[in-house]
DNA sequence: CACGTCATGTCACTCCGTGTCATCACTAGA
DNA sequence: TCTAGTGATGACACGGAGTGACATGACGTG
């Protein structure tokens, strides 16, 4: 398997980010990555599609743990619940507790409008794969749909908050609050006036 | 004002809109937008920040006007019912009837992946507007993001079926059938279990 | 009619990303 | 031990995106 040096991947990735840390991303060059690593600029695009992806290629398998977490939930016909089931799942199961790491790695992602692009791109993803889950137990698309953007959209923020907060919060916690957030608003519509 | 041809931007556009759907985006260059709009390369990249943004810049003011539908809304504390009320008169005032137009559009933005990330930036920027309009009005923070994201989602999701539908029936429509199908979800919860 | 302004043109340049072929370590098999 | 094959990397060339600096030339103003 591994004839060189077999980090090849993370070599590049750990160079990356310090670089991006160090003259931030559009300073930096794909070239000057490489060098870092000990490779060639040729390497880095046979690893990674173009430059802002070295910083996301560890979601890549998100999808799919998504879709297995959604199969194997528990029977339900509430699909609230199981929009709440899902996050909370992924959540507890997705994030490492590197909190430190993610708030460098975002302070990257929001310094530059691409990287920005990116991560909603990564969403989406997790969006598209949440809905082909909800689709195949059967839900209509428009309820899966909706339900899939809800979750993206929950998990997302959540992920925001718990970056920011230093009470030692499972990302779970503000996952909940914010779907608890929605759920309030819908149920006290037409309620006030 | 105009020395020149003073269609600059609007003849950039459609030779761009041309040229994307003759030979796709990827295998169109600035060089033959500009020249098939009579123009230079360098003049391109003085109305359009990159390639992509000729196929959005429609839509530039959305954020403001957004923003003035949410301040010049009928008082209520029921912020749910705001979101409807927003998200009903974007979609009755935003959208010129060109349902051709905007397919043909639509099936560039999905052939590209770089199109489909801008996409979703102009989405994410339409949240963020619709997001500090709520803030504005006083609700806290997890509420106007919520709301925000809830009423993006929805607009986003309506607009994609408003296209491919031939009822004639009106964009409204898809946008409330959208946020009816979450508050459903939302006021289901814990009923069927 | 001289002057300033502003959109466009011209030119040169860096960097991203790709196609193509060469290299070289390691493995499998005789 | 030799040899052929495999797969990751290196070397090189190239087109196209996007930018900076300066030139041009039409228009309004005094």
């Amino acid at each position: 398997m591994g004839r060189w040096e077999p980090n090849t991947r993370a070599r590049l990735e750990t160079a990356a980010l310090e670089l991006f840390l160090e003259h931030g991303f559009a300073e930096t060059t794909v070239p000057q990555i490489a060098a870092r690593a000990e490779l060639t600029n040729r390497t880095f695009f046979r690893h990674f599609r173009d430059k802002r992806e070295v910083l996301f290629s560890a979601g890549d398998d998100f999808p799919e743990r998504i879709t297995g977490i959604i199969r194997g939930a528990p029977k339900t016909d509430d699909l609230w619940e199981l929009v709440r089931y899902g996050v909370d799942t992924a959540a507890r199961n997705f994030f490492p507790n590197r909190r430190d790491y993610f708030r460098l790695r975002r302070a990257i992602i929001h310094s530059d409008p691409g990287l920005r692009e990116r991560d909603l791109g990564k969403q989406a993803d997790l969006a598209a794969a949440i809905r082909a889950g909800f689709l195949d137990l059967g839900y209509d698309d428009q309820q899966a749909t909706m339900a899939a953007q809800v979750s993206a959209v929950a998990m997302h923020d959540a992920i925001d908050r718990w970056i920011d907060d230093d009470s030692g919060a499972p990302l779970e916690h503000f996952v909940r609050r914010n779907l608890d957030t929605i759920q309030a608003m819908a149920r006290a519509a037409g309620t006030s006036a």
